[in-house]
DNA sequence: AGGACAGAGCGAAACGTTTTGCTCTGTCCA
DNA sequence: TGGACAGAGCAAAACGTTTCGCTCTGTCCT
């Protein structure tokens, strides 16, 4: 059906190899040039990706994984990595993993199998097994905002723990004491936010009472839940940290709902920015992370790894680099939503 | 590096179309399974898919174009088309088009370039020319959410005039007659729903004042904006109809900021559901694509038109089952956002 | 006992490219 | 004028599968 570099030949009377010199940009007489892209014009002609890529083998594909394809962060990441690697003509096999290492592991397989150049992991697993299989196989593995403490692989984050504590550092610069954290322990990212916490709060000499500390995962819910719970206490805290995008949501539409206004009654400090922050009044303070910068960095690495195994090709040899933790830092973008605080008193609005 | 066909030749002592046979569910003795088995084992032996590909011309792979991967209905539906496709086989290559139509038709040649073997497109071009390619290589596509009205391609989207007449008639059947509506008219699947709140009051006999109709796109921005102007009219509105989930999204954070409360000063009843609404106080009152549906028989007809241009083959006379457009029926659920009232009166809470 | 038939296996030819090493034709410089 | 050299083109061999048509070996029925 569709036209071959068979049929160009025939059109032109050049050869095969001239033709794929062509395509490839190789150098031809202007006069062949001309004849080549009229035949390719007339007849619709398309290099067939597969071909090239059995004798190449660079399927000029990878594969993204990633833990949750519903999830808004994910969903941001994704378009950024499709732009890059779109750039560099490759194309992204997407699959969800649902948050099941089972189906992360099954997802791993089912590229290698489509023969993708590289991997690009937004892992859900807590450990890094299931990457034996690339790695075995020499395709190169970027991790993307999850690290796994595993040195065979790049991996590409955000400073958590210090940009949480920066962040709420800022609520104790404000001069709040009563500060709750709505938070997930069930996942990485989310530790390293409350390491960062509790250690700036350690630093301060601050603790948190225990119904001040809300542990749940990173959902809606949870952050809906939780600020409830919170408003409800006969002391409220004055302020409060929130986790992630998801939990900000939540606490903020339970807030909305609440007699409870931000910032007078309650200062809030958030993690991921995204939709809702610059819509709500006031703009929230909140910890931005460089999604754009993450994603581009992720394929910039990935892309040279694949670059530097094809040029080594049979060397066995060549040095590798030793592979790395890129890790980026968050800023703090400030809206209206702390107020200043004297002592335990009252708020007292900093606009 | 990898192991190959030739590998296991070796180790087992079989022909190539034997191990072919193998690998393709074909019938062999016992014994002779058994050997291929533990070759395959012990080389780590996997099917070079571009070379299969490249012999029977099928990549097992689609491309998904859709309009906007950040939106949060793309992807729901990503994850539902991604979880079908994965079920078949099939590898899904995403393709954003950023909301433009040039991306769009750019995606559709990169796509076809890495010989996927059929399209589904979110599209968001309002015509169908850039559909032109994949249909001459005879490419089935498969339009989803958003019809162009071209008989050459199959479509699954929902009845939205149908579902936004049914809501339209909850609020006046509730006794509203002062009703606004925040809607899109920028595309074709806010048209539609326009359409039928229009067609819904034209049928009661009630007319939407200028002051009530408030159109932009299906955006965060419009819906909060356009609530707020709403609820700042000297004679705000008893109920409100909110296009679609971004809509909503706004919409509902600015009736929080107010003093409004819902539904004792304004009922709501909103296109598609997704995370807010049934987290906020009352629960919503949506109308629910069946998403889940919509993805599946997306698959399914995608996978059949494939199945059909693989088995008519050489045969060029084969008949072509007619293209069709699946529209299914959208569900309103009910939550507690609509309040019975009296006439022009006050609201009287119907829970 | 003989013929038909089914099952299992085989060799070789495809599929559509890239790549390698070669030849041929000019051009430039000594 | 001759030799080196560069540029352009070519034929053929890969790449790793599937598939086609064939042979061989039993088995079953008449």
């Amino acid at each position: 059906m569709a036209a071959t570099i068979r049929d160009i030949k025939k059109v032109t009377g050049l050869s095969l190899a001239t033709i794929s010199k062509y395509l490839n940009g190789g150098n031809l007489l202007p006069e062949n040039r001309e004849k080549i892209e009229r035949a390719i014009e007339e007849l619709h002609y398309e290099v067939n990706e597969m071909a090239r890529g059995l004798v190449t083998s660079q399927s000029k594909t990878v594969g993204v994984v990633v833990f949750d394809i519903a999830n808004v962060f994910v969903c941001t990441v994704l378009q950024y990595l499709g732009d890059g690697l779109r750039a560099a003509g490759y194309a992204a096999m997407i699959c969800d993993s649902h948050n099941d290492p089972l189906q992360e592991a099954d997802n791993i397989r089912f590229l290698m199998g489509k023969q993708v150049d590289g991997l690009i992991v937004l892992p859900v697993a807590q450990t890094s097994d299931f990457l034996n299989p690339p790695i075995r196989a020499g395709i190169p593995v970027v991790l993307l905002d999850r690290s796994l403490g595993d040195s065979r692989v790049d991996c590409v984050k955000v400073d958590n723990q210090t940009a949480a504590a920066e962040a709420l550092r800022l609520l104790v610069e404000y001069g709040h004491r009563r500060i709750a954290i709505i938070g997930s322990d069930t996942v990485i990212t989310g530790k390293e936010r409350l390491e960062g916490c509790f250690q700036l709060l350690k630093e301060m000499n601050l603790a948190v009472p225990p119904e001040y500390l809300k542990l749940g995962n990173h959902s809606i819910e949870h952050g809906y839940q939780s600020m409830w719970e919170l408003l409800r206490l006969r002391k409220p805290p004055t302020a409060v940290f929130l986790g992630n995008f998801e939990i900000i949501l939540g606490a903020v539409m339970a807030v909305n709902e609440s007699e409870f206004r931000c910032p007078a009654d309650l200062s809030i400090v958030g993690f991921d920015d995204l939709i809702v922050s610059n819509l709500s009044n006031p703009r929230l303070s909140v910890v931005v992370q460089p999604l754009r910068s993450m994603a581009d960095e992720t394929v910039r690495l990935l892309l040279r790894r694949i670059e530097d195994i094809r040029n080594a090709g049979s060397n066995p040899d060549a040095e590798q680099e030793p592979h790395m933790e890129l890790s980026l830092r968050a800023q703090i973008v400030e809206g209206g939503s702390i107020a200043h605080i004297k002592c335990s008193g009252r708020a007292v609005n900093s606009n």
